[in-house]
DNA sequence: TAATCTTTGTTTATTCAGTAGACAAACTTT
DNA sequence: AAAGTTTGTCTACTGAATAAACAAAGATTA
């Protein structure tokens, strides 16, 4: 009806549906908080606040919670977020195992279930994965909006249409999941990349809660990034930016699978400390392993720890000269061996980066350790959920 | 009054202010176009849109200009941008060199002055900066709104809030310019990085108009890089992104004044190309020089573009796996050898870089010529005038 | 204890911008 | 000339925000 192309067009509706996500927003993030400090923390008039708050607690969306203290008159009438109104499932895909976790809409965590893959096939995986949702969607309570996503976070390259083009550590090329989902539940669905779901769920829940310039690093078995530019996940053209393991830091070094040489995954991921370990006589051990020998001080693992710390602390230079973030995270499966790894992260960092970007920059280990990723695709569905139903009931009732 | 710190509030005085700078951008896109058709474009209703532009004629933001042609019906009144409302001045702050323009609002040249530099310290170069704006001030023509913004572009790191922290190749360091612009002209004053600058004029103006997600590559003395995401300029948390020259191409490579190493700016610059030429034999010579030789097919001139190209190409496979974006540009000084420089670029890419990234870009040429930074100042100069200008006049009237 | 002051939240009258639709003007087509 | 189209303006209406009055419920003070 209006609103086309570019430069959506502004009316009383668009305006109305504006302040009352701003209302939610702020429940959100400042519950238990009353009327009056709606209205004082967002500029909007004090009966404003009142009509879109009783319309949002008519839709369930929040509630009352009993009085709070008075500051020298009537006491404030506290409200909340309605945790219980609807539920996610999120699922983080990943080589070895599945992760998948019901929440509420407000991220809680309320049941989870891990299991372990050996075959990869899609039509195994697919298997596993629809089972895994049916059965935490079994066991959802019942509430007013029920099941409001399901999202599956994949190493691989997904496009903005939620089509995975390339995930090559499971063996994957071109696979609908968006669809077959979709096709198996009618309910939305999200399928993103790993390394931006966790740095979605850290910007979101964890450690970069309050940056707006944050870069995640997810080393696993290679490296991926996750970018937050300026409060948003940046995504590129068609959703494949951040393929940071294959930047070069060696010009013609390595040879790596991808086609390119010198690629950071090579020096700097599990897969290269894997590699050095076994250069150094430690054959056949699990990054658990590793960390064990070298909190014993053993030589031979704490070399290899501080060479790839080393190649890590360039890459993120680069970064640092790149975004000039605010903060960057390191999260992934060898983010395990972090306390060991930074000592040289740092001293490549100090001695290579640029003062004025060095200065900006805080350098964290994720803090939601396995959940990061889920919790980022928790974070996408709650905000699809938001996004499309707060103003459709609003409208349509 | 109101819109605090988060999440700005909405209401009719916004609609208003958002619908008004909606018309006058469909005016501006488009032009010569008629209310009818801005009504269908923009999805706005016939009569808002009529009584909106009325507003905007007699801000003499735009004017009629006679009838277009019918299509079987009352011929349109066909509406343009009034160009000559206001006029810019924006000047290339360089280090050889100042180029300095006047452009009208539609960003059309009217004027420009270019002088050359030998001492760059501060003193003199605020001399010579100021008598230059001065000369162009003078000779404006009068109009509504007279100088509407003077912008400076420098080779340096410059702050969000315009202070220039560090500016090697001129050797200033903390020089507050934008300070003693505004207390000389009291206008506004934009003063920002020669690259961020550069991207923004070939995003506006010249050959990346239609891509949201553009990377422009200031390759001079070093190498700058200006980043449009999204549709906008990146500058990072304090403005310091796109430090792209510094960002390490060879672990433990050439040492880098900056204090890191194996930074690309020392592989594929301006400076590595005359070095790399007296390597090959070629002293004392300008990159018009080396043009010139190796059109005429001198070998060793040949070998030292093929060179430099390939370096290029390593970083640019860097910038487009990292970003996955839509189009490159190549600006700056070295932009002269392009020709000479494209095949080896694009040899080191197409085999390098990954497939969905690579297929997505395209890798062009500026197409402003000098032009590119000057314009890309004034791009900034006329939004910022139209945001603060188009509402406050409407409002206070 | 009573009177007064504060804070919270609701209600009412008002303002203002966009919309739909009628209408007039100007043109084309039959 | 009559009928149909397109453009642009005008009028009545709608709906959302606001300011201000008001009611409710507490704190403070004498």
């Amino acid at each position: 009806m209006s609103g086309d192309m570019k430069g959506q067009t502004w009316n009383q509706h668009v305006v109305k549906k504006e302040n009352k996500t701003l209302v939610l927003q702020t429940i959100k993030e400042k519950a238990p908080i009353s009327r009056a400090s709606i209205a004082q923390v967002t500029g909007l008039n004090k009966g404003t606040v009142s009509s879109l708050v009783s319309e949002l607690i008519d839709e369930d969306f929040i509630h009352e919670s009993g009085t709070g203290e008075s500051s020298g008159g009537r006491r404030p009438v506290m409200l909340l977020l309605n945790e219980k109104a609807g539920f996610t499932i999120s699922v983080d895909l990943g080589v070895n195992k599945i992760l998948g976790v019901m929440t509420d809409i407000s991220g809680n965590r309320i049941m989870e279930k891990e299991i372990n893959v050996d075959d990869n096939s899609v039509y195994n995986v697919s298997d596993d994965l629809f089972s895994l949702i049916d059965h935490l969607k079994e066991q959802a309570p019942s509430s007013r909006y029920g099941i409001i996503g399901i999202g599956v976070a994949v190493p691989g390259v997904v496009t903005t249409e939620g089509e995975i083009l390339l995930a090559p550590n499971l063996g994957w090329k071109k696979v609908q999941l968006k669809d077959m989902l979709y096709e198996r539940y009618k309910l939305p669905i999200i399928v993103e990349n790993e390394a931006n779901a966790g740095a979605y769920g850290e910007f979101i829940y964890g450690a970069g809660q309050n940056s707006k310039e944050l870069i995640y690093i997810s080393a696993s078995i290679g490296i991926g990034v996750g970018l937050i530019l300026d409060g948003k996940l940046y995504k590129g053209l068609r959703g494949f930016s951040g393929e940071f393991g294959h930047m070069t830091i060696e010009k013609d070094g390595l040879a790596c699978r991808c086609g390119n040489r010198g690629c950071w995954e090579l020096y700097a991921s599990e897969n290269a400390l894997l590699e050095a370990s076994e250069q150094h006589g430690l054959k056949n051990h699990s990054i658990t392993d590793l960390v064990t020998k070298a909190e014993m001080r053993d030589t031979n693992a704490l070399k290899v720890f501080e060479q790839i710390g080393d190649y890590l602390g360039v890459g993120i230079t680069n970064i640092i000269h790149i975004f000039n973030p605010e903060q960057v995270i390191i999260g992934g499966s060898l983010a395990e061996g972090i306390p060991l790894l930074l000592p040289s992260i740092k001293k490549r960092i100090k001695q290579n980066a640029i003062g004025f970007n060095l200065d900006d920059v805080h350098l964290n280990e994720a803090n939601l350790n396995k959940y990061s990723v889920v919790l980022g695709i928790t974070a996408f569905n709650i905000e699809n959920f938001f996004r499309s139903t707060v103003k459709e009931v609003s409208n349509g009732v």
